[in-house]
DNA sequence: ATAGGGTTAG
């Protein structure tokens, strides 16, 4: 009784002759119902019948196991407890296995079938791979191990469906030399397709894509669609998209159709490729086929046209078929908030019932990428009344990088009291948002203090703290750490070199920065940018090496000149009270950045001071008409949680009286030291 | 005769 149709016949023929089916047959049948997606049809077969055996109950169970709906599989499990065997428990053990959220269903289930030993139900080679499928995706390699020695103790690990298992598992885990264990260890008759699917998937976890591909054409028969799938996606997720391309096309001219997986991966890459057109020709063949209805698909489809700017595109598939599919929002909620339209972000955040940690992270991410640093701290606030806590550190990296941003110690305190207070493992990432959210909210030492309790410490956090010794003038510390990191063994980069340099611009250090910005480019390779340039001429200007600004100024010629560049030469000009190249970089400035108002108040400034007021005049005519807006430069402290913000010259404050006179005695005290 | 397990996707 294969055919649905052959069923439904015989079902009939027996109604209508008043014959009552045979258990078996209505087993059947109630098998064949279920297997066609005829959940109803099956429970009605099931429902009439005179009498039942416990193939009856388990074909129903399993019925309502494949329809995920685990409450009444369970109800039904409730009400056959003496009627069970070992098959009854497997099947709903593998309904909690695979289902989000029931885990530990499954384990407890385990647990009472292992206590049951004496009544009949033992755990059998089906209930341990189905464990080893839940270790595999719990990642929890402890329990994978404990399995695995049961099933060898029990004779359980000779079989395909083991062997299988066991490689996912370890694979999943992060266990490779445990993969090849058991890979080799394993006789060749229970390597079947399966086995090598999941063998090539581990090489590619492992990123080892030459091992998976030498694999692939090692016995061919065996190679399915599965097959292709895992070695498309393997190369894709190890950045070989153009191969995965390549696979997927020679796939079809093998005579294989590519399925629901092969468009997912298909579309991954593209878009990584970020190619509107491949975009557009994958959408057509899903379209054609109906596939539209997977979750990765449409979801896959809308992140191409977000990847490749096209939120029209994107706006109007999820519309189409995204709509009440909560990956497609998701895939929507990045796509706007890596565009920083966060407005559009937060309409589509709010509309979901349920955010997971990616949604999340986009949103934070979009705000700080907007310099909104106000709207991250009001987001995790947010964050922390419905989770209760932070936990994620992606979270916490973007909460720290709103504090450094608007320079507010107190929620960055408040998380790191939380992580000691938890003993939260912090990684590297997170140790460098900590360092650079205390030194650039003014607190160095505190940053240090992380710094210096970091286990692991790599390029990017250096970079951190040697800014950080920079900004607030500890340059010979910040020489140290230098000193301390290329010992180590870790490669300095730009970033390194800007720190150092500003380190020394600020001291006026020229020795110090000349050695540097040789080791930078004779040691290191590394070409300077606008970045180190500016420090140096700067630091020039600072110490009254114009001549040194200078000859700097002409070796750059062959590089693009930059506005800011030549801001930072004005300014070195004006220290030195030089008036002779005012003009010529008035040309050079104005052509580059003639929109930007601040560079024709430089400007103005320039020629005032060198009491050439026709000049002057001059320019301040060329910016009038030009609508042009300048930025003030402003500043701000947070006193008891109160933002208070100055510009330059501000009496808008309502204690700026009392705020001057201190000002005036601070800088008083200053200027008695540095004399 | 009729029921349960293994490989690929944000």
């Amino acid at each position: 009784m294969n055919c649905l149709k052959y069923g439904f016949s015989h079902q009939t023929r027996c109604i209508k002759s008043g014959l009552t089916l045979t258990t078996v047959s209505s087993n059947q049948l109630v098998n064949l119902y279920s297997r066609n997606g005829l959940l109803q049809e099956a429970r009605k077969v099931f429902d009439e019948m005179p009498e039942r055996n416990v193939y009856s109950w388990n074909a129903v169970i399993s019925a309502y196991v494949k329809f995920n709906d685990l409450k009444e599989a369970l109800k039904l499990f409730r009400t056959v407890n003496s009627r069970r065997d070992v098959i009854t428990y497997n099947t709903l053990l593998a309904g909690f296995a695979k289902t989000d959220g029931c885990e530990s269903e499954a384990i407890e289930m385990f647990a009472e079938m292992q206590r049951k030993e004496e009544k009949g139900i033992w755990v059998d080679d089906f209930t341990l791979t189905t464990m080893l499928k839940l270790s595999a995706k719990l990642t929890n390699a402890f329990y994978g191990e404990q399995l695995h020695g049961v099933m060898v103790k029990t004779g359980n690990d000779a079989t395909k469906f083991a062997v299988s298992s066991l490689i996912h598992m370890y694979s999943k885990c992060e266990k490779f030399k445990e993969v090849c264990n058991v890979f080799n260890g394993s006789c060749v008759e229970f390597i079947d397709g399966v086995a090598k699917n999941a063998m090539i998937a581990a090489y590619c976890r492992e990123g080892d894509v030459e091992r998976a591909l030498s694999m692939f054409w090692r016995n061919p028969e065996l190679n399915n669609t599965v097959t292709w799938n895992t070695l498309i996606s393997g190369h894709a997720q190890n950045g070989f998209e153009e191969e995965a391309l390549k696979m997927a096309v020679s796939m079809e001219e093998n005579g294989l159709r590519w399925d629901e997986h092969t468009i997912a991966s298909v579309l991954n890459v593209v878009s990584s490729l970020k190619s509107l057109k491949l975009g557009k020709e994958v959408h057509c063949r899903v379209v054609k086929n109906g596939s539209y209805s997977n979750k990765f698909i449409s979801s896959g489809i809308i992140d191409v046209y977000c990847k490749c700017g096209d939120m029209k595109y994107a706006e109007s598939v999820y519309l189409l078929y995204g709509f009440s599919n909560l990956y497609s929002t998701s895939s929507m909620v990045v796509g706007y908030s890596s565009q920083g339209k966060m407005v559009e972000a937060r309409r589509l955040f709010d509309s979901l019932s349920e955010k997971n940690l990616v949604v999340w992270n986009a949103m934070f991410l979009g705000y700080l990428k907007s310099c909104q640093p106000d709207f991250v701290l009001e987001l995790a606030r947010e964050f922390i009344a419905k989770e209760s806590k932070v936990t994620d550190s992606l979270v916490m990296v973007s909460i720290l990088g709103a504090c450094s941003l608007q320079a507010s110690i107190e929620p960055g305190k408040e998380i790191h009291c939380h992580s000691l207070r938890t003993g939260f493992v912090m990684d590297k990432k997170l140790v460098t948002a900590f360092v650079d959210m205390y030194s650039k909210c003014g607190n160095v030492e505190y940053a240090a203090k992380v710094f210096d309790r970091s286990f692991e410490r790599d390029t990017v956090m250096y970079n951190a703290m040697i800014s950080g010794c920079a900004h607030h003038g500890h340059d010979q510390k910040a020489f140290q750490l230098f000193e301390n990191m290329t010992e180590v063994g870790l490669k300095p980069d730009e970033i390194t070199f800007i720190a150092l340099l500003s380190a020394c611009r600020h001291r006026g250090l020229v020795l110090e920065g000349e050695k540097y910005f040789k080791v930078m480019t004779e040691v290191y390779n590394i070409s300077p940018e606008v970045d180190h340039y500016t420090c140096m001429i700067d630091l020039y200007g600072k110490t009254n090496r114009l001549d040194k600004a200078m000859e700097l100024m002409k070796g750059i010629a062959q590089v693009e000149e930059d506005a800011v560049i030549l801001g930072a030469f004005l300014n070195a000009c004006n220290l030195n009270k030089n008036t002779e190249h005012v003009k010529e970089v008035e040309e050079k400035l104005l052509d580059i950045d003639g929109c930007n108002g601040s560079r024709y108040v430089h400007l103005a400034n320039s020629y005032a001071l060198c009491g050439k007021w026709d000049e002057m005049r001059h320019i301040r005519n060329r910016m009038r008409g030009k609508e042009l807006g300048k930025f003030y430069g402003c500043s701000w402290a947070y006193i008891d949680n109160q933002l208070h913000m100055f510009k330059s010259s501000d009496i808008s404050h309502l204690r700026s009286e009392a705020i001057y006179s201190m000002l005036h005695f601070v800088t008083k005290d200053l200027t008695e030291i540095t004399a």
